[in-house]
DNA sequence: TACCAGGTAAAAA
DNA sequence: TTTTTACATGGT
């Protein structure tokens, strides 16, 4: 018995476009490419949020689910996640007559970034993604997901901080990270957990700021900093340049094809501010998609 | 088998 | 100050 909300967007959306884009990123795509459904956490509670697209243009949404402070409470998280504020006009209008983003941006109308529930777990993943393949880092993180985070109906809610904390570095390492990485994690958790370092304090920082603030914790560089920006927080300025994903498809689109270095990568972007970071998504997704301008 | 994959801190030079 | 090095798993 789940309550319902609807969402108006302001400019284009296309969630299905979106889930198949961000499916896309990840070695075990979901089989449903129309519902978005995500296991999130309300106030230390873990609740199922689920949402549909049932209007196409102008976009409306639904969002449903059972959650104990009511449905108002997971149309939030959902506003927050599929980033329902933000209208993409202005950035399609940045690149109108593009001789690369114009026809991509076409294929791709109505695709947005999505934005992580929690900057906890956005900060894990980024630990975990550092350095090893996706692959390995996403079957290292189903591990500790299934040791010490939260089963609901058929979904894992992400392990709290307060969990993690508490978790060893030897039963870290069990699952696969490094000596290096499990302290990270653990010193994160602890921080988070004992009120230390709020995370939720960045999204109210410039970007600079918040840079600064990320790479301030043991463990974190410019790369996570710049990853947790677009990811976790949906900064539209923000790609990693330093990024081998990014380095490689800048260079396929916008240099001679080549992998750039990461002087290269920042000297190609400067024409999208204050879209770079969302410019990057778009080209990966392009890609990922298949590259194909066609369909 | 070896090498690379959407890095970082710490050691060595 | 700048340059190496160790590190963990998974795919090819």
């Amino acid at each position: 018995m789940a309550d319902r909300a609807t969402l108006r967007l302001k400019g284009p959306y296309d969630l299905d476009l979106t889930l198949k884009a961000i499916a896309s990123f990840s070695p075990q795509p979901a089989e449903d490419m129309s519902t978005f459904r995500s296991a999130v956490s309300i106030d230390g509670t873990p609740a199922v949020v689920e949402v549909r697209q049932i209007v196409k243009d102008p976009p409306l949404l639904e969002v449903s689910g059972a959650c104990p402070g009511g449905v108002e409470r997971l149309k939030e998280v959902a506003e927050w996640m599929l980033l329902t504020d933000l209208d993409l006009r202005e950035f399609y209008h940045t690149l109108t007559g593009h001789p690369k983003f114009a026809p991509i941006a076409r294929r791709l109308n109505g695709l947005k970034p999505m934005r992580s529930a929690s900057l906890f777990e956005m900060a894990v993943i980024a630990i975990t993604e550092q350095q090893i393949s996706l692959t390995a880092a996403y079957r290292i993180r189903l591990r500790v997901i299934e040791r010490f985070g939260e089963r609901i109906d058929d979904l894992w809610a992400f392990p709290s901080a307060e969990r993690l904390a508490r978790a060893s570095k030897e039963e870290l390492m069990a699952f696969g990270l490094s000596q290096r990485k499990s302290e990270y994690i653990t010193d994160l958790a602890s921080k988070v957990a004992e009120g230390s370092m709020d995370l939720n304090e960045l999204k109210d920082m410039s970007d600079e700021d918040a840079r600064s603030s990320i790479i301030s914790l043991r463990g974190f560089g410019q790369w996570s900093a710049d990853y947790i920006l677009i990811r976790g927080l949906g900064r539209l300025d923000c790609a990693p340049a330093d990024d081998l994903g990014v380095r490689t498809i800048v260079g396929e689109y916008l240099g001679g094809g080549e992998r750039m270095t990461p002087a290269q990568v920042r000297t190609a972007l400067e024409p999208f501010v204050p879209f770079r970071g969302i410019a990057t998504f778009y080209l990966l997704v392009h890609h990922r998609l298949g590259g194909r301008l066609s369909d």
